[in-house]
DNA sequence: CGAAGAAACGAACGTTCGTGCTATTATGGT
DNA sequence: ACCATAATAGCACGAACGTTCGTTTCTTCG
């Protein structure tokens, strides 16, 4: 019965202290997406967040598990914006493949990790690196790019995608174009439509007489394609 | 008299710090494309090179200066391995975009930066920075970018890319790709391939009648074509 | 209310960062 | 061979880094 008590304090208590270590990863992330996991520092957090150095630093043990609760943190949003949302319906075919890349695009507009490019700077940053961070962060870009593997492949397999085509091949195609868009806003603050417009046009040049040609087009034209085409 | 002197004799110490310099940023330079701009520090230098932090510092002046000094560096190797190998032919329409891009892959693949990514790595760093450097490294990017659009161009008025086709967009799709292999590379240690073959689709997609369409069915094919193409 | 325990604090540790001084050593023209 | 001057070394600085410590404040349950 002690033990309960003692147990059930501990869950209360933990659960303030679960807050602030939120806190902490929010302002982290958010410091890491504008000028990358780098610029995260002890006592710039703490400062910021009006917290002491060593109060801050319990809730984490060492700087590298706070890095790793950032990129984790980091990769939750990601997957829950890009890969599956939730309550949001799994498309499949050459809609899903469309709507990675899409929500991908939008994922960096709207800025959702502030900055946009926390993944695509992480991963040049961590790519040859060692450390459990790197690692994670290299685990992260990989299965983003097996999602859109994997979703290149069903749309094969719904016959929605002319099949001597390599998965892989097309995956890297698109994904190519992913980061070249986010390159090119980065460069000329240049919007995607340019992207969106040649994914549609790779994704056209791929696509079985099962999907009308001209629903390519244009991304209008596909939207409207996807809101009345025959379930 | 007393100033020529004097000047001569500055002139010829120069010389010895100029060495000293250039092996510095050397040395800098090996460190920021293995690790990123970054991993520059007065201090590792000096242990490597097996000098005094002061002693070295003064060569600069400051650490953005020895910054800057190596990313002139770097853009100076990139360019003349790149965008215009001295001694070599100028290339002129499809070809020429086809050598920009060949040569792009190259020098990623031979590492001649070991580590090979120090633009793509260190222009996601500063893209959104500001400060000389950063605006240094996105002004490379920029001109590369438009060696690649001015190709592409090139290529147009020459006759042998369909004429309605944005320069820009292609110039986009094709660094797209490039950038995309180095990410693969990184990513999956896949060698460039499937890069290589994707640009050349690209180019045959664009190319006129005035280029056998089956000269872009491989590597292979495209460089016998261009050793056997009439001039 | 009071005791127990969690959470935050303040100060300090040892390093390393970039950057100044002042002194010493190398170098090269006369 | 000498001497001006360039090149390098040695040392110290203040700031910031991640980390540890003992202490204090806050929370919560009995």
């Amino acid at each position: 019965m002690r033990r309960r008590a003692s147990r059930t304090a501990k869950q209360k208590a933990l659960s303030k202290a679960k807050e602030t270590r939120a806190a902490i990863v929010s302002r982290a992330l958010r410091i890491a997406a504008a000028e990358g996991l780098a610029a995260i520092t002890i006592g710039r957090l703490a400062k910021e967040l009006r917290m002491s150095k060593s109060g801050l630093f319990v809730h984490f043990g060492s700087k590298e598990k706070l890095e790793a609760a950032v990129v984790a943190r980091a990769a939750d949003t990601f997957f829950e914006q890009v890969v599956d949302p939730p309550g949001e319906e799994v498309k499949a075919g050459i809609e899903r493949v469309w709507t990675l890349c899409d929500y991908w695009l939008e994922f960096v507009e709207n800025q959702i990790l502030p900055g946009g490019y926390f993944f695509t700077g992480a991963f040049y940053v961590h790519a040859r690196q060692d450390g459990s961070v790197s690692r994670q962060v290299r685990e992260v870009v990989g299965e983003w790019l097996k999602a859109l593997r994997r979703a290149v492949d069903g749309a094969r397999h719904r016959g929605e995608i002319r099949t001597p085509v390599n998965a892989k091949r097309t995956a890297f195609e698109l994904n190519s174009l992913l980061i070249g868009a986010q390159w090119s806003r980065l460069l000329d603050h240049l919007d995607h439509s340019k992207a969106r417009s040649a994914i549609l046009a790779k994704l056209k040049s791929l696509a079985t007489e099962k999907i009308p040609a001209d629903a390519f087009d244009s991304v209008m034209a596909w939207r409207h394609y996807l809101g009345t085409r025959p379930k």
